[in-house]
DNA sequence: ATAAGAAATAGTAATCATTATTATTATCAA
DNA sequence: TTGATAATAATAATGATTACTATTTCTTAT
């Protein structure tokens, strides 16, 4: 019903995310587009970060504190430092597995899932040897 | 070095939520020791649970919306319906396979998991038909 | 049992992330 | 070019959670 209209700080708000790997905040998708639009407003970029998520161009990942937001859509996990609270990606093998495992012990419909693994980033590992 | 001092709130907290299997909200939880202490104040109740998940003795579920808490701390996982957003347990056999699949992909050092599974609930799903 | 010291509380204010409101501007189709 | 309406900037409002503070409760040593 709600024709979809070109805007220019979405595209803007698509392409940072596009080029970045390390799943930022609306906060800091904010600061950056303000490069390009000084005037854009937080709203702006919330209301454009939901529409982008509902249409499945970018995934919204909610973790403590703000939420995070990724671009890159393809199945994967993501791993979280418990020392530099970094988000880094992991391209598991066999993701299909979890789905149907799981499936042989629930009476309901899983339709998807989403896995958070936790512990040390390889940085965090190399400084604690 | 802060010796934890005994309270009959803190206790009225965790064994509300030992009754319960549905992942409730602060707010909830709130509600209900307000039952038997009408004036705690939700800080209490808030200060309480951040304390009881510190020492393990209950588990934080950080979704969309206010974070639910279940004092049953079991490895399991939780199913959220897409429709009435319960939170149902999955106790899922063959945990392990999924941190030692990811580790394969991953040049840090994995030390944990935890899979969010979405779909229908069964009633949801029986709506439906 | 009692008093001193410290932790916990109730009540409330403050913060943080996010959503809603509104007058103005930008996009789009005729 | 114009008219309709979606999108915007600026700001207010909301919801969840945390911080603050004077008072109360718990603990431990007397």
């Amino acid at each position: 019903m709600t024709a979809l209209k070109y805007s220019r700080q979405r595209e803007s708000i698509k392409s940072f995310l596009l080029s970045r790997y390390d799943h930022p905040t609306a906060d800091t998708i904010y600061m950056n587009v303000r490069k390009e639009f000084p005037n854009i407003s937080l709203g702006t970029v919330y209301r454009n970060l939901a529409l982008l998520t509902d249409m499945g161009k970018i995934i919204k990942i909610t973790t403590e504190g703000a939420d995070r937001f990724d671009a890159h859509v393809e199945p994967h996990s993501h791993f979280i430092c418990r020392e530099c609270h970094a988000v880094l990606d992991i391209h598991m093998k066999n993701e299909d597995f979890i789905n149907t495992e799981a499936q042989k012990e629930f009476s309901g419909q899983i339709e998807g899932h989403t896995v958070r693994y936790f512990g040390l980033c390889k940085d965090c590992l190399s400084k604690k040897a």
